[in-house]
DNA sequence: CGCCAGGCTGTGC
DNA sequence: GCACAGCATGGC
């Protein structure tokens, strides 16, 4: 068991943080939450200031909740109105996870008109046929499978893991990311709406899930998915004239334009703090308003 | 049963 | 450029 001693100028919230939805490999058993990483098993609880966990060390733990990115001045860099305040307010300690590119690319084509208990169940699925059995402090856990290893496998078994009509879309997917093992590092080098349109040539990435990848996967915060969750917050609170529920192309160009305009390069924070506000109860008992 | 969910692709105009 | 159908799956 290792610990870490939170500062008071960080503040984290574990179990906001691993429950919002950003991350799929994470379960909360017995008061631990028991979670797969870059292919270590880790368990961590915390107790007010007092992280406590195994499996990885403290650069590990402190690297991937971003513990030293300076939360503070991001939400008050965002902090612009009474709405997204109430969010800063309500999901206090809510960090974005670093997540690893590959693995956040096909969970998120995997998390395509759906819900999170399908998409933390597909992950699973996949993991357990195609990935590699690792010891941790909660007994076999198995990593997230690496492309080549999707890449190759019969389409039955990959549709075996519920992945529906996204099965071709994560096969593709995972060919492509085999082939160019500098993929990652390419991406990376390029500039957002670059790399945007680099992602979404992949069948299965819209704007959707390539803005997703860009913000959990590849530091990029100006990035700001848009939901239909999303979509429901920013058009009756900012942009009341977008009437539709469908969020056409240009309303979601629009939404986003606007964002990173309003909130400025952290947009990618406020977003994640309006979509962890949607499952709370007093916004939807005053109808998102 | 129907409707919705961290949407996207393909077709037709 | 726009709209609109179709889509596998599971939660509620």
């Amino acid at each position: 068991m290792t610990t870490i001693t939170l500062r008071p100028d960080q503040p984290f919230d574990l179990d906001r943080t691993l429950s919002c939805g950003q991350a799929f490999r994470w379960e909360k058993v017995e008061g631990w939450w028991q979670g797969i990483v870059e292919g270590r098993a880790i368990r961590i609880r915390q107790d007010a200031d007092l992280l406590t966990f195994s499996g990885v060390d403290a650069e590990f733990i402190c690297d991937y909740f971003r513990l030293d990115q300076d939360l503070p001045g991001i939400l008050s860099s965002i902090d612009r109105d009474p709405v997204i305040a109430r969010a800063i307010q309500e999901c206090w300690g809510l960090r974005l996870v670093r997540q690893q590119p590959w693995e956040c690319l096909a969970s998120y084509i995997c998390a395509t008109n759906t819900n999170i208990p399908a998409v933390k169940r597909r992950i699973a699925l996949m993991a357990e046929r195609f990935g590699g059995p690792v010891d941790g402090p909660f007994g076999t856990a198995y990593t997230f499978p690496e492309p080549e290893v999707l890449a190759s496998a019969p389409f039955d078994d990959l549709w075996d893991c519920r992945l529906g009509y996204r099965t071709d879309y994560i096969s593709s997917a995972a060919a492509l990311v085999a082939e160019h093992p500098d993929w990652v590092e390419r991406v990376a080098a390029l500039p957002l709406e670059d790399a945007r349109r680099v992602l979404m040539e992949l069948r299965g990435v819209g704007p959707k899930v390539a803005d997703c990848v860009l913000l959990f996967a590849f530091d990029s915060f100006e990035a700001f998915p848009v939901d239909v969750w999303v979509h429901r917050i920013m058009a009756t609170t900012y942009l009341p004239d977008i009437a539709g529920r469908s969020c056409k192309p240009s309303d979601y160009e629009r939404i986003r334009r606007f964002a990173q305009d309003y909130f400025g390069k952290y947009a990618g924070y406020a977003q994640e703090y309006l979509y962890c506000m949607r499952g709370h109860a007093e916004w939807q008992k005053r109808g998102g308003r």
